[in-house]
RNA sequence: AGCGGGGUAGAGCAGCCUGGAGUGCUCGCGAGGCCCAUAACCUCGAGGUCGUGCGGUUCAAAUCCCACCCCCGCUACCA
């Protein structure tokens, strides 16, 4: 039988500093829905990685007085190290600064060329000698570069420029079908509506970053190059995988991936990505995440800290689509009254039990409280944060069920079964989420972690009380 | 300014579309129960003018309509 295929991906992070817990948040969500979609059996292939060819990272390597490259290695390392600690289980990190990342972007933009939806004009704007650079009247103040406190220069130069234009009804067609929430899409919608203008697709005067073909006095504009990594991240399995089922992102970069993205993918006649499906922010203590605050949560502290599946379940009870409150306490309070308490405290009081009493099997009605339909929509959905709470809903009942039948008074071994085998049901649902304690629950009270097992019943056998699953903090 | 989302118990939410006693959930707080378990688990309780208008519609408004106040998001070549 032929798996169907998943193609999942998250945005790919600058690495002009160390990672926040955003990126954690991104990484999280992303692959709790590739670990769904091979729990019920799809050849799933999950892409994260870094954009390294951002100008944000050359000014950052420049202020930081070390050469770009060396720079980007060190931060990049911080990124994979997020990764393997999260216990985030990509395929492949795609870094930009790879020469068949290159390649692959410049066939593309050449295909975009021969399609004749490129041509050169001229690039007005408002340039500051200090940076360098291009602003926009929303980075002046009062006239002027806040950086350098003097008034940039009105500037025209060539410059190559993508007939967004052009594309504007048709996107108007598929972004309805595209974009999820509902409020991201509005937003787009109304936007493309007020009409679109052509992007300017080349920069000039820069070192860092992809030529642009034909013409060595340009770079590729860098989102352009950025966006491609959904494609060149995929290598030789380009045919098999693309286009991407889920593109994971935060509402930032909504735009770029709403309707640039679309629209170069048509011009070069590629099929488009199914879902983009856009997260909120994380807000500390209620304000935005900010250095200049101070309000930064290092996820790799954390991570040293406290387990990964602690921190992974803490971020994944933030709401997927409204920007949510996080800190250390949140961390703290959800692995002591969720995880320690209510999981951790069944399966150990569960395995005690069983290990002196044994079990026996039979029907389980328990797992009538698990309104698996529902999980499975929130799941379905992408919303995450619902789907645990009916899943710990659950787990609640299953305490209650321990509580009434009294099974270290009767020494009850059908009702031991019906609790362990709720367990096993919740430990694959909770799979995801948290496949570390899904595979120590497992191995506990032996089932294989497939979504198929959910139905069937537990194989009896000898149980024995483990390790804690949750320490408290 | 334009468009969109929101204001419900100490905190965070659901309920609103399709009106029917302020109903529910998570945390916190108070009392009790249990003794299998990680001082965990279970039960009960306190706590709310549902942003404001003694606004409108209605037998009946958290829910529908209007006005006002307050918060938040989006407004592209910033990568």
């Amino acid at each position: 039988m032929i798996k169907k295929k998943f193609y999942v991906t998250t945005a790919i992070d600058y690495v002009n500093a160390k990672p926040h817990c955003g990126h954690a948040f991104e990484k999280t969500l992303a692959d709790a829905i590739a670990r769904w979609n091979r729990l019920n059996g799809k050849d799933v292939f999950f892409l994260t990685g870094v954009d390294e060819n951002a100008q944000k990272n050359v000014q950052a390597a420049e202020k930081a007085g070390i050469n770009v490259k060396e720079f980007v290695d060190k931060n990049t390392g911080f990124f994979l190290d997020l990764c393997k600690k999260l216990n985030i289980s990509y395929d492949d990190f795609i870094r930009t600064s790879a020469k068949d990342h290159a390649v692959i972007v410049q066939k593309i933009v050449k295909k975009i060329i021969e399609k004749g939806d490129i041509y050169l004009g001229k690039y007005e704007g408002y340039y500051c000698t200090g940076c360098e650079e291009y602003k926009t009247e929303k980075d002046l103040v009062d006239g002027k570069c806040p950086e350098h406190n003097k008034e940039p220069e009105f500037r025209k130069e060539e410059a190559y420029f993508f007939k967004l234009s052009k594309y504007q009804d048709k996107l108007l067609k598929i972004i309805p079908k595209y974009v999820i929430p509902e409020q991201r899409k509005n937003e787009i919608i109304k936007r493309v509506e007020e009409g679109l203008t052509d992007l300017c697709v080349s920069r000039r005067n820069v070192e860092w970053g992809i030529d642009f073909p034909n013409d060595k006095n340009f770079k590729i504009y860098v989102w352009v190059d950025a966006l491609i990594n959904y494609i060149s991240g995929l290598k030789n399995k380009e045919k098999k995988y693309w286009p991407a089922d889920v593109h994971v992102i935060g509402k930032g970069i909504n735009w770029f991936h709403s309707v640039i993205w679309p629209a170069l993918l048509l011009s070069a006649g590629y099929e488009l990505p199914k879902t983009l499906l856009v997260h909120g922010y994380l807000n500390l203590g209620g304000k935005k995440i900010s250095k200049s605050l101070g309000n930064v949560i290092d996820p790799l502290g954390l991570l040293g800290k406290y387990d990964s599946d602690s921190v992974r379940y803490s971020l994944l009870k933030c709401s997927v689509f409204e920007d949510s409150d996080y800190s250390e306490e949140i961390l703290i309070s959800r692995n002591n009254n969720e995880l320690a308490n209510k999981l951790g405290n069944l399966v150990s009081r569960v395995e005690a039990l069983a290990e002196k009493y044994g079990i026996e099997k039979t029907e389980n009605k328990l797992i009538s409280k698990l309104k698996l339909k529902e999980i499975e929509k929130y799941v379905n959905n992408y919303e995450f944060d619902k789907a645990l709470n009916e899943i710990f809903a659950f787990i609640d009942e299953c305490n209650l069920y321990v509580q009434d039948k009294k099974p270290w008074e009767t020494h009850d071994k059908k009702v031991l079964y019906e609790l362990a085998d709720s367990i096993k049901a919740t430990a694959i649902l909770l799979y995801p989420f948290m496949p570390s304690t899904s595979g120590k629950i497992a191995e506990q009270f032996g089932f294989k972690i497939d979504y198929k097992e959910i139905s069937k019943p537990l194989k009896v056998s000898k149980i024995k009380k483990g390790e804690i699953l949750f320490k408290k903090m």
